[in-house]
DNA sequence: GCCAGGCTTGACACTTTCTTGACGTCTGTT
DNA sequence: AACAGACGTCAAGAAAGTGTCAAGCCTGGC
């Protein structure tokens, strides 16, 4: 349960402090197969990345050549609400009120330990993948819900067979694009059927019998003769 | 900005600390036109107070008397997503981290400073300023009550199961999204049980016949063949 | 140490899905 | 107009997945 990673890919952290020394420290512990580290050794360029890549978690260090930790909290919360925890030596209450005021959800003394402050960051982690907007693939009366595996025409719900669910979202998730025949007998029923082609026309089939008003006139599995099938957007 | 209350009414704050010196000390610190307190000196007591108060916030000590601290937490992690903030004397960094990973939100050790308490707590409400879920789950003629365990059907109770009442909850709070086999398997049993989806089906079908007027034709767990199961909403 | 409730496991019947082959249809070319 | 090649449809058997029952095991309370 603790620390678990549902979302298929890795967390990014970026890391902004000046000591290098921290900066490797933090890369030791941090870098496995969960998180994936960024570095910024000034304020700047802290902000800068904080902007670019878009992290999941921020480590701050408040004393920071260029800015001051606070300022930087303040210009980070002016248009994200990425979780900011702040790693300083700095222990006097003032302080902690000043960068938890300004923005920042935690508050780490150095030294601290290294369960603690992933603790923390799987703390921080937890609450803010709370809400996440669902991404809902929608053209013309096909409506495809992925976090829900629901698949709707007319507002209808539709019932699809796994094979079929996976080949619709293959051509969802690569809309407009024609998908060559190998390309999806590759990725839905692996290389050794790379020579049954009939396969996938009787999935085809079937898919169209389900999602299309009318299957003998698809509207939106369209077939690219001798070379694939397509998606078409409205 | 800091400490501002845009709710037009007061932020409800709930103690759940068995020492009395502790609460009047929090309520003489907390008690102003900003903040409500309520309090509550056991575990017990304090589970009850989560469902009827709905606090915005909880402080809790983990040396109770009758429950664990950490069972406290887990408890109202169930239903709700409340921030909570651990005050305790207990300073190793194993209670911070089974905390922390049981659902807390910050950990503070005592004695701590009046201003950095009130400062996470500040953060907390920053953050936490959605929309708290109710604590009863709804849908045609089932009803979960979450803070009480209670499940009922037609306004009869269920008698379920840890187990089965496990794997409802988390079919409920992942209401009218597909939950995976491996998904439930890892959740509940464990990712040892991964290979060995006949307990889900078991437990499924035990849980229908508890819950379904007509066990062979759910209204509530829905079967996506080859996937998973979801819980319809009605 | 016994008992009751709950959990796990196995057997088996049932249902859905997948695969396969036969055949029909379409399109563009000669 | 006939043909070839690719594509689409249908249906039946095979395979995989699912639901149910019941026996045995384990555990905690008395």
């Amino acid at each position: 349960m603790a620390g678990q990673n549902n979302r298929n890919s890795f967390y990014k952290i970026l890391v902004v402090d000046d000591e290098s020394a921290i900066r490797r420290f933090l890369s030791t512990v941090l870098s496995n197969d969960e998180f994936l580290l960024h570095e910024a050794e000034s304020g700047n360029a802290g902000l800068a990345a904080a902007a670019t890549v878009r992290p999941d978690v921020i480590l701050l260090d408040l004393g920071l050549p260029d800015l001051d930790g606070i300022e930087v909290i303040r210009r980070i919360r002016e248009w994200s609400q990425v979780p900011i925890i702040v790693l300083s030596v700095r222990e006097r209450e003032d302080d902690k009120v000043a960068a938890l005021d300004a923005g920042a959800d935690d508050y780490l003394t150095k030294p601290f330990g290294v369960g603690e402050l992933m603790a923390r960051i799987r703390a921080a982690l937890r609450r803010s993948q709370q809400d996440v907007p669902e991404p809902v693939f929608s053209s013309g009366n096909l409506q495809v819900d992925f976090p829900r595996r629901l698949v709707s025409v007319d507002g209808q719900e539709v019932q699809l067979t796994p094979t079929e669910y996976d080949l619709l979202r293959l051509l969802v998730t690569h809309v407009g694009k024609v998908m060559t025949h190998s390309q999806i007998l590759k990725q839905i029923w692996g290389v050794a059927y790379l020579e049954q082609p009939h396969v996938l026309r009787v999935n085809i089939s079937n898919l169209r019998r389900k999602i299309e008003t009318d299957p003998s006139r698809p509207q939106h599995i369209i077939t690219e003769p001798g070379v694939g099938y397509r998606l078409k957007t409205y």
